[in-house]
DNA sequence: CATATTAAGTAAGTGTCACTCACCCATTTC
DNA sequence: GAAATGGGTGAGTGACACTTACTTAATATG
């Protein structure tokens, strides 16, 4: 398993991971310059580049380190979760919850790698991005199987839907740095989701 | 009215936007440089700031003149359209369609502006989006009242969860130059969400 | 145990790029 | 006919991402 130890790392390497994550608190990646990063981390800036291949890649990297982080606390909430729609609502709560408390890691997945078509070769997306629907795509077809969610829907559908519901109540809090409400959002989107807006 | 007219406007501006819109067709806005737009527009680099506060500005201005042009289309398609969730309907195929047609606009605000925090503060997000959304919040209110549209849902919650799956059913198709399957996708997002998930 | 090898880290660049500034040249306006 | 206005130019500049050649420290090897 390729696991990104925090261990065996070299601590210039650390060092300019956590400065980025630091930085990216106050300001947008964009504004952020390789000096900026450098002396934060207390180190030069060329070696920067011996770690990561450049600007971007080391906000691939640090998006990685943090999305490992959040798969790991969703596997741990959705444990002892019975039924499909339980599931999902867990999933949803874990995903709100976590974009709430960690908003580097959100703004970094929501607003600041989209833009770069390199994003989609990088490990965050290959690995975790696709390993995050992956693990909805498993509970929606348990869920058909099942007979909690109904089949004349496709579970593509279905998990884009669940996602794009998520990201679309998250943005504008992460935009404009205001608190998501976890509880109600959660039940809101469920109802909806589960339910659907017809009368 | 603050209506963008193509009229009147110096042939230079008009070049450059045109500039960026093609070389938006082959890569993203990142890479694009501003010798490049001159060079394509056949103009100096300097004429770009005459008329764009920065480069970012041109991308903005570029995304509102498509965004009227879209909206425009949208209330077209929406003229004698009856009842809330045909209305609802309606509007998911419209932008589904546009999304299909208009890939740079779609790019644009879909992957390119996000980052930027200014763009939040720009014409296009100010006017265009927030009109946008207006639309549907208007129609998901009428529904309401018409007894058509659950009244327990709080309607911005309805609103996100309309327009997060139908941005995240294109964004895929956008960045991995897919066609969008305006039919099937408009009436499987319709029936998920007019009918939800559950069995 | 000396030496070769690799890894961590530095310091001084360099080319590119977004953006500026002073300046034309043609109309229009008084 | 001078002044003002607006479209357009082109040389320049500072900042920034990234490179390269080097030093030092740790590790492995004959």
């Amino acid at each position: 398993m390729a696991k990104t130890s925090t261990r065996k790392l070299p601590p210039g390497r650390l060092k300019i991971a956590r400065a980025l994550k630091t930085l990216l608190g106050k300001k947008d990646f964009n504004s952020i310059t390789t000096a900026e990063i450098a002396k934060t981390a207390g180190v030069t800036e060329g070696l920067i580049y011996k770690y990561f291949n450049d600007k971007r890649d080391l906000l691939f990297k640090v998006l990685l380190e943090l999305f490992e982080q959040f798969l790991l606390q969703m596997e741990k909430d959705l444990k002892g979760v019975e039924g499909a729609l339980n599931k999902l609502r867990s999933i949803i709560q874990s995903t709100l919850f976590w974009y709430d408390q960690q908003r580097v890691f959100t703004r970094i997945l929501l607003v600041e790698v989209r833009n770069s078509p390199d994003f989609f070769k990088s490990d965050a997306y290959q690995q975790c991005v696709r390993d995050y629907s992956k693990i909805i795509m498993d509970i929606i077809h348990e869920g058909i199987d099942l007979d909690e969610i109904r089949k004349d829907i496709k579970p593509s559908v279905i998990r884009q839907v669940i996602q794009g519901s998520v990201e679309h109540v998250c943005l504008p809090a992460i935009i404009f740095n205001r608190e998501i409400a976890v509880e109600t959002a959660t039940e809101d989107l469920c109802c909806t989701i589960f339910f659907g807006i017809q009368r």
